[in-house]
DNA sequence: GCCGTTTTCGGCCCGACTGTTTTCAGTCG
């Protein structure tokens, strides 16, 4: 699987391209193709093998070639030429903020500054104000554009922008001219990392909404104020930008700013063909500029042609084409879960006991918790022994008689690097369900690490794997495995891979569990809780699978208690 | 560099904000 090599060295050309001012729709095409490879739902290998590279949009002849020679040599002449042109440190000048190409470009042709130290020195002893385009206030903007780079973070989890957004929504609504409101941007679309957080608002005095804004107790610095516009940095270094428009406008801005920006260009586009134009302020006619829709977001959608769209979907991944053929999927919704598998008690490395966890799923109007402890390898986890497993179902099953909630006593089980359980069978079929789980030996051989979880999916008492790849976001990449196959021996051995909903995880990642789904595999969405407040995760999970296409019924907790008694135990 | 129920050549999404300019280019989303 080589699509992210391909596509982050088409990214690259893109960069390269862009700061010897080639022409801009030359840049686009390669951005496209790097973000169509990106989000490929097979092997590129593949389908250059089977010659049929041509078939993905946005790949012609020369980038067909281009690909070839990636996968048959390794490299690419071309970039290789590009780079000596344009030294590797130029390119990232481009992230800090304010510095676009044509100013790079001044900069290394003008005063053949190759780096951000370079940049930093130069601007300190005033070396940039003379420079064409270039003033005092751009020197002193890119000095704190620097600063602000070397201190800010990259892009922060989904739960963290989620919390900061959904406080600020609250604050946002105080205000009595606020009208509309709703979070638009990435976070709408609930991407597993975000950038920055998109507002919106409808407003007839935008200029007392932007005021109010900048008050909020954890604005830190303010970036820019317009009456439409303004951005802020949070004091946790996430920023924020407000958008206010008029009411008649909110849907078309809530769709524009709701992007992504790929989805935005393909409507627009379609919209051009039927006659229209599509902007933030509304869809009009081409010719005589008449106001067709704009109010509510389902209406500009209407207005040209197609189904309404989730936000989850917007990632021009198909979700168009679909749209125009009024079949997309009926995506689960965030209310339809009946209960969570992935739970740690007090028994192992869990804060809660298991009547707190049994009380608070109650309270979420669950019909069933399930509690799934470590198993006696992980040491560093307070696995259980296979003697005090058995104590530990015994004194749920007696739990039990004081809840109506339906308390499922299973196993986060680990896999041996052999590829087999770390309990016997004999203890194994005494739990409600179980899960697997790699925790150790991460580093094995593709193959080896393919061959050990295939091998405990073929056992035959294990019903889940948990967070199937291992990765966690920002700070250790999934393990090397081959996830195509180890969804077809999911599919062979009836079982159901894990969405794990933990904000670090999300693991499936969407493209994955649109894979499992489309070759028919069962999906189970766990928070893997470590604590009462970490159940609610689980509107993550469900983004997740939102973001993969899939439906009520491709995810097994959104069944009732009986269905999955009848699925689970034996 | 891609692409075609208006085109195999001539298009390619669109507007706000800033800083530089004195009517607009660059950057951003």
């Amino acid at each position: 699987m080589r699509n992210q090599e391909i596509a982050s060295i088409f990214y690259e050309i893109a960069d390269l391209l862009e700061i010897k001012g080639e022409l801009p729709f030359k840049v686009r095409a390669y951005r496209r193709a790097a973000q169509r490879i990106e989000t490929l739902d097979g092997d590129i290998e593949d389908i250059y093998s089977e010659g049929k590279l041509r078939e993905i949009p946005g790949i012609g002849e020369a980038l067909a070639k281009k690909i070839g020679e990636i996968i048959e040599t390794g490299r690419l002449e071309y970039l290789e030429r590009l780079k000596k042109e344009v030294p590797e440190g130029v390119v990232r000048l481009m992230s800090i903020p304010g510095l676009g190409p044509r100013k790079t470009a001044v900069l290394y042709k003008k005063l053949g500054i190759k780096n951000i130290e370079e940049l930093k020195k130069a601007a300190e002893q005033g070396k940039l104000r003379d420079l064409d385009g270039f003033g005092v206030i751009t020197e002193k903007n890119i000095l704190r554009g620097i600063e602000m780079l070397e201190r800010s973070r990259d892009r922060v989890l989904l739960s963290m922008a989620f919390e900061d957004g959904s406080h600020l929504v609250d604050y946002l609504k105080g205000n009595r001219d606020v009208l509309n409101i709703s979070i638009a941007g990435s976070l709408r679309r609930m991407k597993e990392t975000i950038g920055d957080i998109d507002i919106l608002v409808s407003s007839l005095k935008p200029e007392g909404i932007m005021d109010f804004f900048v008050k909020y107790q954890d604005v830190y610095q303010i970036l820019v104020k317009g009456s439409t516009k303004t951005s802020v940095i949070l004091r946790d270094g996430l920023q924020v930008d407000l958008r206010v428009v008029k009411p008649e406008s909110f849907g078309a801005a809530l769709q524009y700013f709701t992007g992504s920006k790929e989805h935005n260009i393909q409507i627009r586009n379609l919209a051009i063909k039927k006659g229209f134009k599509v902007n933030e302020y509304g869809v009009f006619e081409k010719d005589t500029e008449k106001y067709v829709a704009g109010k509510h977001e389902e209406e500009v959608y209407k207005a040209i042609g197609l189904q309404y769209i989730e936000p989850e979907l917007r990632e021009n991944r198909g979700e168009i084409e679909l749209a125009q053929k009024n079949k997309l999927p009926r995506l689960i919704g965030y209310n339809e879960i009946k209960g969570d598998f992935h739970i740690h008690s007090n028994w192992s490395d869990g804060s809660a006991s298991v009547e707190e966890i049994a009380r608070f799923g109650e309270k979420l109007g669950y019909e069933f918790v399930g509690i799934a402890d470590h198993s006696a390898s992980l040491k560093v986890a307070y696995g259980l022994s296979e003697e005090k497993v058995m104590k530990k179902i015994k004194e749920i099953r007696r739990v039990q008689e004081r809840f109506d909630i339906r308390i499922l006593v299973g196993t986060e089980c680990d896999i041996k690097p052999d590829g087999t359980m770390d309990y016997r069978d004999s203890v194994l079929k005494e739990f409600d369900f179980v899960y697997a789980a790699i925790h150790t030996r991460f580093k094995m051989s593709r193959r080896e690490m393919t061959e050990r979880i295939v091998k405990a999916l073929e056992n035959e008492y294990v019903n889940f794997l948990a967070h199937p790849t291992g990765r966690l976001i920002g700070r250790r990449d999934a393990y090397e495995v081959d996830v195509e196959k180890i969804i077809d021996a999911a599919k062979e051995n009836n079982v159901f891979l894990e969405i794990n909903a933990f904000p670090d995880r999300l693991d499936l990642n969407d493209v994955h569990a649109k894979m499992a789904k489309d070759k028919g595999v069962g999906m189970v969405i766990g928070t893997d809780a470590h604590s009462l407040d970490h159940l609610r995760f689980m509107r993550y999970g469900i983004a997740v699978a939102r973001r993969g296409w899939l439906e009520k019924k491709d995810v097994l907790n959104t069944c009732s208690l009986n269905e999955i008694e009848r699925t689970l135990l034996r």
